[in-house]
DNA sequence: CAGTGGTCTAGACCACAAT
DNA sequence: TTGTGGTCTAGACCACTGT
């Protein structure tokens, strides 16, 4: 938080989530906020607008800016997204993994092409299972190629893959890109989640690249359907 | 576009769009812009920030401005979020839609939960079938009260539900929260949507919000599974 | 009218990358 | 060193809202 604007932004989300401006509330105009905060107004409004974005605040021309009404937690798992936590906040919510496999396979055409690989090449095929009260609750399938990040291993595995990629190789993670959609569970997904045979999964494909650019991990995760849910925020322009 | 950010954002978006700038190429740095836009610095990047913010440019410090890769376009019907989009585009995609019932009915406590109205109260409850390629792909319910948007008839439905709201009623749409899950199908999902019983729906719940905070639409949107994808773009912060 | 947010400017200095 | 984007300022004028 070296940044003026996200020390301000970070200040204001606190005090909204720990209810110094509760629902519904006026939080102060720019003016003001400029002084509390020594900052000129451009800054402050960069601050708002981070806050816009995620559905924390929404601010009305002539009226003042107005904390919205947030959500209670329940007992599904929630993947918000957001600009501003987006990756993070989803690749941060684990639970405790088991590893079920991990070997190196020949790429068939669909891993290589959203690795962007030909077809036969070597990759890392990794799977995971991962519980939530001690329950299972998604089975995800992972697929890189060494090509492009080496060196990847038992230990790397059961520590952080994303250490690896950042630190020890000192690449950068860019961006990811998901597509959600429902499907009917397969006889694997069966006994991986614990299933009926008529109980689907949601499944999320991800394609997450470096920043040059180059895709480096295709994965899938098979969500059991009655404990994962995705939740998104959208303003009328 | 009267505002000069959004036209620089527009125009930049349709060059990318149009080849212009192709894939990977790199886009003018900022000061060149601003004598292309003839606007200051902070203004080309406010248009920029809506692009990085769209996933369709991303911007390197001490290298320049990059287009990223995008998708091909394919057979399933895909709701992108994007802040700058999110609700319009959402509903803005239709296809034909049959309406399927019509009435007045007894709010039930998940109905006046998010309604924030009393159980019992009247509600209005929509059914609608949509159909891409003449083959059903949502069953979309739709719950709304008729004390925060009367007037809702059998035409106003017909023409748009969104232009009896803010022309005719003069009331302003804010915002939307969406959860999305996935779910067995039931068998009235089967009949409406030509399910087998083992094809699972992807569900997803909405609530719509007025300007004034209020809740003024609930509606639960059930939709194929293979005709229904969900994209979402993360950048690494 | 006064108070609010929305846009825009013309600079400034900094951080980072390529040369 | 140069060129790039990142942050920040101290104003300005405009658009909208409520009084």
């Amino acid at each position: 938080m070296e940044v003026k604007y996200k020390t301000i932004y970070q200040t204001l989300k606190d005090q909204i989530f720990s209810g110094t401006y509760p629902t519904n509330a006026r939080i102060p105009d720019e003016l003001s906020l400029c002084k509390e905060f020594d900052a000129s107004r451009m800054t402050v409004k960069k601050a708002l607008d981070l806050l816009v974005q995620e559905g924390i605040i929404y601010r009305r021309q002539g009226q003042g800016t107005f904390v919205l009404p947030y959500e209670e937690q329940d007992n599904l798992i929630n993947i918000q997204e957001s600009k501003l936590e987006g990756f993070t906040r989803s690749s941060r919510f684990r639970g405790a993994a088991k590893k079920y496999s991990f070997d190196l396979e020949f790429a068939d055409e669909t891993v290589a092409r959203a690795l962007d690989i030909p077809v036969g090449d070597p990759v890392y095929h990794i799977e995971r299972i991962r519980y939530y009260h001690d329950k299972p609750y998604v089975w995800e399938l992972t697929y890189m190629s060494p090509s492009q990040i080496p060196g990847v291993t038992d230990e790397v595995l059961n520590a952080s893959i994303y250490q690896h990629i950042e630190k020890t190789l000192g690449l950068r993670i860019h961006s990811s890109k998901r597509i959600l959609r429902a499907q009917p569970s397969t006889p694997k997904d069966q006994e991986l989640l614990g299933l009926r045979p008529d109980e689907p999964v949601l499944e999320v494909e991800q394609i997450a690249y470096l920043d040059t650019g180059a895709p480096f991990e295709y994965s899938f995760s098979r969500h059991r359907y009655d404990r994962f849910k995705f939740s998104a925020f959208a303003l009328r322009q």
